[in-house]
DNA sequence: TTTTATTGATTGACCAATCAATAAAAAATA
DNA sequence: TATTTTTTATTGATTGGTCAATCAATAAAA
């Protein structure tokens, strides 16, 4: 009973399936029958769809770095001053599906593909460049260049940091208080005080 | 030819080869096949040893941890005044071989492995809980409690973001310049110069 | 004779990728 | 309108290969 227009519904499930999967299984036991299962079709269909096995993977990796990307957007296209667009940066990076637990495993299968993988590593790149000229630009208007420059590296290295750590906390991640810590950090440096 | 007292010899070799073999292959085309290769056995002899793939690879994080705990506890053995008790931290985190790619490759595969495996989740918890508690205890001679605290954390989070960011960077890691972003956070967030 | 070291063959399972087959919808044609 | 054709969606079987783990066999040392 084939309806038609399926195509982007049974992408966007299989990514989201590929993410569970990698979760629940990670990377070494990962296959695509198990994918294709909880995306609810069968492992041809992913063939289908996506060509190789890799390929699909690439592709979860290009849709977590979209959805973290549109987090930021939203935030940044809310923020006038300055000040609120590193907040909006920040609270980007720390918004709760970033926290998922399934989000955290795909992000760090994803880290490690990027060490043996081409394309993952280029992928992986662009997210790293952009949090860096994205928090320096917004800081540039705040302090002199160079500050913001080591400034900016600070900061997202701190993000990254306190994300992969309070991933790996036990209990449910206190997002209110991670933010806290890397804003207190970076207006901590610049000889302000937190809002 | 078998020459007695192997067992300690072909173990390290082993777990060598999985470091190197995780590089090059990632965990998810990883083989033992592969691994006794490297490791100039056969893969029999690798099951002999560890009996199971995943024996073989929590051996090989427990080495990870036992090296870095090792390359800290030098540094800070040598330290006499707090101040360099946390430089000893940061420069133990930041040492050369922490940097090798096949370790990082291998501490990735790690951070990945504990996001499923109950094992591997306990000894990464290990090396999170080490180094922010060697952290405070270190600050904490130099401030108050709340603050020691609160920057114990951060600057944990501070080495283990610079590390994935340098590591990812293309070209061959500035350790130095890595160490001085660090401790100048630090020691700035204390009002201290760096020396 | 027992212990330690080691290999290579074997086994049983699993898996990625391909492909033929099926069927519904849409388009084209009569 | 009725029909044929094409396109889209989907499965399940198949294939060829790979791999983890076991085990019997070999040999040197104790």
């Amino acid at each position: 009973m084939p309806k038609l227009g399926m195509e982007p519904i049974r992408r966007k499930a299989l990514i989201s399936a590929t993410i569970d999967a990698i979760h629940a299984k990670g990377m070494a036991r990962l296959t695509m029958n198990d994918i294709a299962r909880r995306a609810g079709v069968s492992a041809g269909l992913a063939h289908h769809y996506f060509g190789a096995k890799d390929q699909l993977l690439l592709a979860t990796m290009r849709t977590l770095l979209a959805d973290l990307g549109e987090e930021i957007q939203t935030r940044l296209a809310a923020s006038t001053i300055p000040q609120d667009r590193v907040r909006a940066i920040i609270r980007g990076n720390f918004s709760t599906c970033q926290f998922r637990p399934e989000v955290v495993s795909a992000w760090l299968a994803f880290y490690d593909a990027a060490q043996h993988d081409h394309e993952a590593r280029r992928l992986l790149r662009v997210y790293t460049r952009r949090l860096q000229s994205n928090l320096v630009h917004a800081l540039q208007e705040i302090t002199d260049r160079a500050t913001a420059e080591r400034l900016g590296e600070t900061t997202a290295a701190l993000i990254d940091g306190v994300w992969i750590r309070r991933s790996l906390a036990s209990g449910d991640p206190d997002t209110e208080s991670a933010i806290a810590l890397v804003e207190s950090a970076v207006f901590g440096a610049l000889g302000m005080s937190v809002a």
